[in-house]
DNA sequence: TGACTCATACCGACTAGTTGGTATGTATTT
DNA sequence: AAATACATACCAACTAGTCGGTATGAGTCA
């Protein structure tokens, strides 16, 4: 039985030393060079174990960037799970929270803020079933935590017919994702930042019974 | 001198077979498995040449990888411009059937409708500077073509304060280019289908004064 | 206590095949 | 004749993946 695939909350297992330095090594790798430009001989440089030790985790390299994934979702939903705006009482209060955590979050170089999944999701459609997958479910997963957040908004405030907490959820990632593509090519966060207020102008309208008296901002 | 860079109007040039039949077979393989995962003998397969022809044409792999961002300009320019809702008068007219537009083409299968420029300025940041540039010329270039549009409709209708048209119409294609990621994942156009839905009403709040009869579609 | 077994974690040399790229040739056009 | 547009054969480097081996620690039983 493999140590690894421990998403569920019991047995803590030894977190073998070599496999997640491996994967911390893939998102750094792979978010800035791509999955199939990075070789297994530079992750296993990078995390600083032997080639032995990769495939004695991974059976192959398509899994490394498969569990890469769900890495990513582990420790990226844990980020924003801690994150302060969940604090708040009211789930409309939640969604412009989260825009603005994930707009402080968007700074330094363009490779340490974009996103694992994204990236290999792109890359891989086509050339790894598995990747792909797992990619998936990664950003789908963080969609439907928004979109329950939204629903509730929905259901307190209105919204304009065909306005659901699934769509608005995923067109929330499809905008940050889209934005991240386009910070690779200038360079900087900029285009995230106009993405986010662009959605934050976006809610304010959707939700405008909140909004009476706020400024748009 | 090469044959290739005639982005310039003048000078129709040979157009020799091999070279186009290269960049057609870059943009169909690399859109389904990215640039990496698609090897020199792969490329030559497709596209029926032999190797030395794709080494007389292309200095080397990047090289190709970026000809065909320029030649994606070129082509899906030409498609975008050829198209009916230019004819429009009205500036957001042309903006609303850009969307429209956007949404009839994207059907299929996946790699068929999703961007080469977005595929690989997505994987190939880091990895290769001349891809990377490239590429992002060709989003650059397009949002910069939605942004005329869209400053003119800012001028005649207006706007609330802080949306531009280089702003809106980078956002434009944030939201598209992610939803392409999102569709890659999914299998099918849904995603891009719901962002064009979302990004039309944000338009149609936007721009309020041209809306007072017209129900939300 | 200490010898024995067994499983896990890891090492690094090795290989078979693929990779991007080159060298050299020939047919065609100008 | 000279440049262009290809084709074929080839190569050195790198690739993912294998394989025999070691180190360590936990369980077992005498």
């Amino acid at each position: 039985m493999k140590p690894s695939r421990n998403l569920s909350a019991n047995s803590p297992p030894p977190k073998s030393g070599a496999r997640t330095k491996l994967l911390g090594a893939a998102i750094k790798l792979v978010r800035k060079n791509g999955f199939s430009a990075t070789s297994v001989d530079q992750l296993c440089a990078e995390a600083g174990v032997s080639k032995g030790a990769f495939f004695h985790h991974f059976t192959n390299k398509d899994a490394l960037g498969a569990a890469a994934a769900d890495y990513w979702t582990e420790t990226s939903s844990a980020l924003f799970m801690k994150a302060d705006y969940n604090r708040h009482d009211d789930p409309l209060d939640r969604y412009f929270g989260y825009l603005d955590f994930r707009e402080e979050i968007a700074t330094g170089a363009v490779e340490e803020f974009t996103c694992y999944a994204g990236t290999s999701l792109q890359e891989c459609y086509g050339s790894s079933d598995a990747i792909r997958g797992a990619a998936y479910d990664s950003i789908a997963g963080h969609s439907a935590r928004l979109a329950a957040d939204l629903d509730q908004a929905i259901a307190k405030y209105g919204a304009p017919e065909g306005v659901t907490g699934m769509s608005l959820g995923s067109y929330t990632q499809a905008a940050l994702q889209g934005a991240f593509i386009l910070a690779k090519g200038r360079g900087n966060a900029t285009p995230v930042h106009e993405a986010i207020s662009h959605l934050r102008r976006y809610a304010q309208m959707l939700f405008t019974p909140k909004f009476k008296e706020r400024s748009i901002k």
